[in-house]
DNA sequence: CGCAAACTTGATGTTGCTCAAGCTAGGTGG
DNA sequence: CCACCTAGCTTGAGCAACATCAAGTTTGCG
């Protein structure tokens, strides 16, 4: 794809600025944004498997994406849910370390990995930005490993909870936030069951920190109870 | 500190080649030794704090150190054990964010940010180089997440110990692994208690997988069914 | 309207935690 | 050199948090 035909169409797209590209120079950017095309999925749809070789970077453009692994058994570990300015498959060689797949309709924006890494050495300014979003990302893996390996259950759906009104831009604290994900990938995501994931939404809405509108909808009433129950400040209620 | 005085320190040391310099150029690799300087560190001694401002990247040139991070109340997830090569700090900006701790005697190189920053731009491939040690601590870190959200007590103790037989190079396997960490770290960095490592080796004995020699010092009788235990494809025995 | 999938709720079970007591090894001083 | 002391480890008994199993209930779709 040229640059020009690149560049018409993300013009009609209505999507200019790649999230990758924040902080390059509009030369720099639109290198980048040359060498890549869209794609979308439907919700469910896998974008690439744990162990396919990386022949793509991918960015999410709009949508939620999870990522995941898998033990023999079928027991799986929803790695992280990504929204919109978002980076998978950014290993630097070799296969794939999770599979990622559509929650919602998703848009990705597709860059063929060996352009890709020219880039690294051509595009002045890239390399720092691909460090500052995989350090970002590492940031993000240690926050959840200390979830997964020292938090409560009910502080885990607490910085789930978080997590989500954060996502989505936490505009009004008093908004409903959109749990698109089912109960199962929440609770993939957590290290727990979804017996468990249901059980404390409940408690929580007895409790009134939050209302649950739909299966899919919720409304944070107390933002700072809620916010210390996912530091894990709180003496337990 | 000279690029000459710089290759001579590291000279009389024994110490030539980073690991952080595998793949540079001879010209390109005496820029970044150039920027660096050792740091000796004891048992428990503390190289920086989650929180720090970060004013330096670390390697660690021998012994073993320990990251983690701590909830309000005490509870705390060890993130990582580090051997030689291994890097710490390369956070892009900003903030530390896990507590770095020596667990035997530590040789560390110290990189100062700000000239290791420039480096990224000024040295040929050196950001690939970066680029490539991020996404295998990112690799790491999921696996990390898959075994704290989904692993039984006897999958995470039996890949602790693939991985310390791994990380010392695991030349003759029926070696025995050295464990320098005490219980409660290796507890923190499994999500268990230390009661559960104890009763988990005592188990492992018992059923011929192991030998415990001292606490710190384990031999692997039977790798295969250690292996299969620690990937989660065994029944459960 | 009816069906299926997803979610919630309840009863029971099990893994790993807590609490408590011995044991062991390594270091210290008599 | 050896007894003592302490920190760390092991072992045991009971318990709690979360999982499992099993109904119900809601939601969304044809």
């Amino acid at each position: 794809m040229s640059l020009q035909l690149a560049a018409a169409a993300h013009a009609t797209t209505g999507y200019h600025a790649m999230a990758m590209c924040q902080g390059l120079e509009r030369q720099a950017a639109s290198r980048v944004v040359a060498v890549s095309s869209r794609q979308v999925l439907a919700p469910g749809q896998t974008l690439f498997a744990e162990g396919d070789t990386t022949e793509n970077v991918y960015e999410v453009v709009s949508g939620i994406v999870k990522l995941y692994k898998l033990l023999p058994d079928g027991r799986r570990q929803v790695t992280g849910f990504l929204s919109a300015g978002h980076l998978m498959g950014l290993v630097y060689r070799g296969f794939y370390v999770y599979t990622a797949e559509a929650v919602t309709d998703v848009i990705v924006c597709r860059y063929p990995r060996a352009r890709f890494e020219s880039l690294i050495d051509e595009v002045p300014g890239f390399a720092r930005r691909l460090l500052a979003i995989h350090s970002d990302e590492l940031r993000v893996a240690q926050d959840q490993m200390l979830l997964l390996g020292r938090k409560t259950a009910t502080e885990r759906v607490a910085s789930f909870l978080e997590m989500m009104a954060e996502m989505q831009g936490a505009e009004t604290p008093s908004d409903d936030i959109h749990v698109p994900m089912s109960r199962q990938d929440i609770a993939d995501y957590l290290g727990l069951t979804i017996e468990t994931i249901s059980r404390t939404l409940t408690k929580f809405d007895a409790d009134g920190i939050i209302e649950r509108r739909k299966c899919d909808r919720i409304r944070v009433r107390n933002a700072d109870r809620l916010a210390d129950l996912a530091s894990g400040d709180m003496d337990e209620v």
